[in-house]
This record gives structure tokens, sequence and C-alpha cells, in this order.
DNA sequence: TTAGTGCTCAAACGTATGTTTCAAACAGAC
DNA sequence: GTCTGTTTGAAACATACGTTTGAGCACTAA
């Protein structure tokens, strides 16, 4: 059993368990039997679980974020010199995640669930470690936005953002069970692609609304439409 | 000191910690020595931690809900038989949420951000008791959106109304955070209302967006706009 | 062979957790 | 004032955690 199986076993475990469970919630014990590895090959491999916390986000995210400053590149050089639009950034980022190399059947919607999870749970060492190492390609795409919708206050586009990333974190990071759901609901079957292609369109139509909020009416003032 | 002082000490100080840290994260020794109590004190009145959690939910959910089911009446009887519209629906929510009495001048974040974490984290306890105890004004509401959308197929519906949901979650529940990172970056001030104010265009926009979506085209193939 | 290196393994360590115990303090009724 | 049920307090309990240890193994190089 050489050196990097046991390593891959580690992140391959610990990438599930994590998406599943959340990171504080999983303990060094379930990944390594679930990886069929001993106890002590973590904190040999890895030094801690925060270091392996690490290690499972760098493994996706340094290949992504060198896939998506190419591919942003490309856009920009087609559009010479010209903004992108909206779809279009916001296409090159999710064909950039889609097009990532999947390692197995349940594919990109593990890191989606784990991105979300980075957000949503405390863990600010993770937050930090995320800042320093990707911040560049994320502050290029919020360029990028920026640059695709002038028309918008810089007020509105703020808060317009914080919805796309909201809705596109949350949604992704449910994924498996959204995608559950839908079956024993409706019995339609659906892929993390499908979602994207729906998801952009929302985003798009909604980062697009009047840009002048209309302040809340009071419910007896409103009238049916 | 009166028991529902040490009960609500103890849900006060929970509340926030739960919100700031998520379920796992917080011990209940943090929570007991921040609500200056004893730690046997959960126990004793709560009975569990994973009770105490149930508590924090239903001391907001149970009067909201009960807002909320009061809310839906009043625009139905106003709208005599006519379906509400989608802003209409979406205002009578957020309105109800606004509404509530607030316990703090955190108001309402708090709880968005516990609705957050409860999607998010497994704690399977939690989605169970929350479905059981709130699933009917849940239901009440989602028939609502669905007499607002009749154009939107059910596919289309469902995985808008998880984009709403998630942008709607994720945003409320960091407003403490985004409002300050607002007003360092563009010195502008902004309330939780103001957020929902600029949230609801923003969904309604989304969920009118054209039914039929476009399937990824190729950056190679986008036009400059 | 011998020494050295990289890795695995079972066991233990120290710490933190949720929970339980039981005596002491308290409250209100008689 | 005394009794009774309720609430608090300090301490202990059993368990699970992340981490460390040191012996043992396989393999390479001298």
């Amino acid at each position: 059993m050489a050196q990097s199986d046991t390593v891959d076993r580690i992140l391959d475990a610990a990438e599930e368990l994590f998406a599943e469970r959340g990171f504080a919630e999983t303990s060094l014990r379930m990944i390594t039997s679930k990886a069929n590895v001993n106890l002590a090959a973590v904190n040999y491999h890895f030094g801690s679980k925060k270091a392996l916390i690490h290690a499972v986000f760098a493994r996706f995210l340094t290949p992504f974020s060198a896939t998506l400053e190419t591919a942003f590149d490309e856009l920009e050089h087609k559009c010479q010199g010209n903004p992108p639009t909206l779809n279009q950034t916001l296409w090159v980022l999710t064909e950039s995640a889609m097009r990532m190399p999947q390692r197995n059947e349940k594919g990109i919607s593990i890191f989606m669930r784990l991105l979300g999870l980075a957000y949503t749970q405390s863990q600010g060492h993770l937050r930090k470690f995320l800042e320093q190492e990707y911040g560049q390609p994320f502050g290029r795409f919020m360029g990028l936005l920026k640059e695709a919708t002038p028309e918008l206050s810089a007020v509105d586009r703020y808060w317009r953002i914080q919805f796309m990333l909201g809705a596109t974190a949350f949604t992704m990071s449910s994924s498996d069970a959204l995608i559950d759901i839908l079956d024993n609901k409706l019995g339609v079957q659906a892929s993390v692609q499908e979602i994207a292609a729906r998801l952009v369109p929302f985003l798009a139509e909604g980062m697009k609304a009047p840009d002048k909020i209309q302040l809340p009416p009071s419910v007896a003032d409103t009238t049916v439409a």
C-alpha cells in the first residue's frame, strides 16, 4: 500500500463525510474507518484535522481556480476589450465547474456542498485559508460582474451579488437531497448540470430587476392584481 | 431567581451562541456560563441538548407561525377567491417576520441565521421536529406560491422556490456581517428591513424569468452582446 | 548485512463533552 | 415554624474526541 493510496483514501472519505455531516460532526475515527486506514494516519500525513480540511479543499480548488483563470482569459480575449456580459460571466463560471474532472458518480455536488458549508459553519481557519489561497480568482469574478452590470448602483450590485451567492450556495450545497426530493415528488430525474442551467437564468433575471426598490406596501393597501 | 428567569436566560444564551457557532460547536458549558446558570440547569429544565435546540426554535416559530396563518387568512379574505399575487404572498411573509416582537437589537437576523443552519447542518432530529411542528404554514405558503405562478411547470417552480429560499436564508443569516461590510466599503447604512425590500423584487423577477431553460452555450459559441 | 527511511499499527494520553447525582437552598401552603 | 415539592449547586460520571507514542514492518542504499 503506497503512500498516495492512503492519502487519497483519507481525502476521499473525508470529502464525502464532511459533505454529509459537516466538519465538527465528522470525527477522524469515522474518516479513518471509512477509508480503512489507521487512525494515526491522518495526523501522520496531514498533521491535524484542520490541515486535512484544508487539503480536501485544496485538492479540488487548486486545479479549479487554474481552470477558471484560463477561462476568464479566453473570455476577455474573445471580447477584445468589451466587457463580457453577465450571462457570459456566469456561464464561464458554471462551465468551468462542470468540466472539472469528477472523482466519482456524485461528481461536483459533493464539492458544492462543501463550499456551502465553508460559508455557513464558523470554522474561522477555513475562511482565512480560502481567502488567502483563492482570493484572486474570486476577486476577478467580482470585477467581471461589476463590468457586466454598469447600470446598477454599487449598493444594488452589492446586495444582488449576495442574493446570487445565496441562491447558488444554498441550492448546490443540498443538490443531492433536492434531486432526490424532486424524484420522489414528481418522478423527475435531474442533475447538477440541469440545476445550473436553471439557476443561471434565474440569477441573471434577478440581477436585471428594476433597480429602484419598492418599499413594503402594507397588505391593507395592496390591490388584487 | 424564578424558574422562568433561568429558562429564558438559557434560551437567550443558546439562541445567540447557536447562531454564532452552530449547534455541534456550541457546548452546554458555553451556554450556561454565558447565561450565568448552573450546568445542570439545562438538563433539568429541557432534558437534553436536542430538546434545548427544539425549544430555541419553538420560542420563535410558534408565535410566528400563528401570526403568519392570520396574515394569510387576511390576504385570502381580501382577495375574495382570486389567488394572491406573487408579490403579495412574498410581502405577507416578510412583513410577518419583520413584525415579530424582537427580543434584542440583533432582532430577526439571529433567527434567520438559525433557520439557515437548520437547513445546512445535518441535525436530522431538528429537520424532523420542524416538519412535524410547522409543516402546515409552510405547506400553505407553498400552495400560495403555486397559485401565484400558474404559468410555471411544477419542476420549474420547484427549483425556483429553492433558489428563493437560498437567497433569503443565506443573505438574512449573515445580515449583520453583510450590513457591516457594506458600511465599511461604501459608507452606506442598511437595515434588515431594507434588505428585505431589495430581496423581494429580486426574487419576484427571478421567478418570472422565461420558463424554458437555455442549455449551456459553450463559451466559444457565445457572441459579445 | 547493516543502517536508515517511510509508513502502519495498537494503545494510550489529555481534554472536552453531555449527562447524572445528591445535598443544599428556596418557595409557598398549612 | 414546619413541611413539601421545586430549583440550584458542585462534583462526578461515562464517553468521545484529537493527538501522541513507540514498537514493528517493508523496502532501499551503502
